[in-house]
DNA sequence: GTGAAAGCGCTAACAC
DNA sequence: GTGTTAGCGCTTTCAC
């Protein structure tokens, strides 16, 4: 291992540069950031004692004074769900396109995760923040919020206009998928979801079911609700099991609706299994569009999230509000639409 | 808006405690970080400044000083991939056990931006780095390597046995499909993958379909290796539309082997739609064994990665590694095996 | 048991 | 056009 002559903290710093250049510290930081003008052979003095050191400078010590990074962070319960992972899609081509980097905080839809790692990064180094929450933390949100610390949450309404939001509409949406499915005749529709005692999203999207069927002159049925926290960690797994459950009772709808596609990837097994064709005899309608979608048997017909527009949105927003950009419109709807494929069609005769 | 009487940067800092508790700097900091014995009556003055301001350290300043974080770093090349983000998982839990914060750079298999986010981190305030590399860039990693940044490489056999590496043997892994193909008397088997000119482990699973073609005494036929590069971003969709038209020419492989089993949803597709039974008609085998594979229509037969253990090890190396451990072995290779569901079988009598 | 002060690597105001 | 220096928020010697 060869060691430099100079190794204070084994790394080189601005001031070696100065040193090695022959120069002062603030020249070297002025040619680094061009920062004020540099005669050029004073410059390409300090170029050559950077390279020969292999400096570079530290973006901490840099944050420090600064206070900026250039860094967001985006706090999300589960990196393994498509969805999400579409919508950092669209974040990052933001983040690059206007230079900050993006560092991810997964919390496995654990609560405390949450707090723990939003704090940290709060505490660090982060110019702002995006939340996908998994949970109603408003409370938490709005304390964020009141630090005045840059924050904008996705998919999640939290009905508060202050705090910048970016979401669907998510009740009406699950009402255009009850009206989609009503207008193929289904009067027996199953919808599959999970819990949303702690998650406005899922609450919202089962008031759409609710009022869909209201909407359609259609008598509400709780045996055709399955509901279920255990779908939350083994989505499709549980889904495919409830599901197929459900069908050895007997009491046949004519189709499904999920608050999701991973959802719907089980139900479609569930039925396979079961020896029900789809859609000839029961349809099935997903939610989200996610990339798999497309490749299902039958493919789903599904609601389509603009998930990475949702994520450049977000993230314009974001970078408007850190570099203090006047921001009209604070809560922002991204428009849904239905993909239609080739698991729904006309409810069979009674 | 509210401003409290001193507002030097907004946030409030150890001084701002120390001068509320008419105590030292130094004597928070050591309340703070149990450095010292603080006498009770003192202790509890200065926790009472604290809760009352609402202060939280800054990790970073702290970071500065102390020369570790805590955080350490993760550069992959595609969060969406369900491949990575189960390895990312086992990372995590690993983090959170030894009490590290996890910070995802994705690169979408962008060269420049593989350096580019690494040398950001790197320059931060990483402790260490955990690199799945989308290319062969030994030489990076090398010099990473080389100015004693803790580092392992994961998923990428390196052919340096100094950097720590966690990998599967890919040819290994592969001539086993090939053999457990081979058991089902497949002579035509169908290689899918994309161009490995810049990634060792897709050649070196091309180079185990080889031997093991040859180890089991069939001609290599170069028709049936569906290569393409265009299979990198639109995984599926590609595989899909390459053995669609691949379908129609005529020349049918008894077996298709896919070198991942998102490629091999695609195979599947293009099957079905040919009006191909698999596996009656046709068997069809993946490699990763991710969570969909337990839905597709038929279950997909297929070679399993420990994704997860690979992570755990990963980070355990890594930690390791960066508090000082003594590491015996740097290159650790996780066993894989085979996962049989339905779509292999019999291969068809001509 | 506690305080004063130096210093981590950097920027920016102020000098000249 | 360049140098000096204070200070960002923190830890850590060294005093007392």
């Amino acid at each position: 291992m060869k060691d430099s002559k100079k190794r204070k903290s084994g790394v080189t710093s601005i001031k070696d540069i100065a040193s090695e250049a022959g120069v002062a510290i603030s020249t070297v930081s002025n040619v680094i950031n061009e920062t004020r003008f540099v005669a050029d052979s004073t410059k390409e003095k300090v170029l050559d004692a950077i390279e020969k050191l292999n400096y570079r400078p530290n973006i901490i010590a840099r944050g420090l004074r600064i206070k900026s990074t250039r860094a967001i962070g985006v706090i999300l319960p589960d990196i393994s769900s498509s969805f999400f992972s579409q919508v950092i899609y669209g974040i990052e081509e933001i983040a690059r396109q206007r230079d900050y980097t993006m560092i991810l905080g997964c919390t496995n839809f654990d609560y405390r995760e949450e707090v723990k790692i939003a704090n940290k990064l709060i505490d660090s180094f982060i110019d702002g923040l995006i939340f996908f929450s998994g949970f109603d933390n408003y409370e938490f949100i709005k304390k964020i919020y009141d630090r005045n610390i840059p924050i904008v949450v996705i998919d999640k309404a939290l009905g508060d206009s202050e705090i910048p939001t970016v979401v669907i509409d998510n009740t009406a949406a699950v009402e255009n998928c009850v009206d989609y499915l009503c207008s193929y005749n289904h009067k027996k529709i199953c919808y599959v979801t999970f819990t949303g005692d702690n998650q406005t999203t899922v609450r919202q999207r089962y008031e759409g079911y609710l009022s869909g069927l209201k909407k359609n002159g259609i008598d509400f049925d709780p045996d055709l609700v399955l509901m279920s926290e255990e779908m939350r960690l083994n989505e499709t797994a549980s889904s495919y099991r409830i599901v197929k459950e459900f069908l050895k009772k007997g009491k046949l709808p004519t189709a499904f609706l999920t608050v999701a596609d991973v959802f719907a990837y089980g139900v479609l097994r569930a039925l396979f299994e079961e020896g029900f064709k789809v859609p000839e005899d029961i349809s099935v309608m997903g939610f989200d569009n996610i990339l798999f979608s497309q490749f299902t048997r039958p493919l789903l017909t599904t609601l389509k999230q603009q998930k990475r527009v949702m994520g450049n949105i977000a993230m314009n927003l974001l970078v408007d509000i850190i570099e203090g950009r006047e921001v009209e419109d604070k809560t922002i709807i991204v428009p849904t639409s239905i993909v239609e494929r080739e698991s729904v069609s006309f409810a069979r005769k009674k």
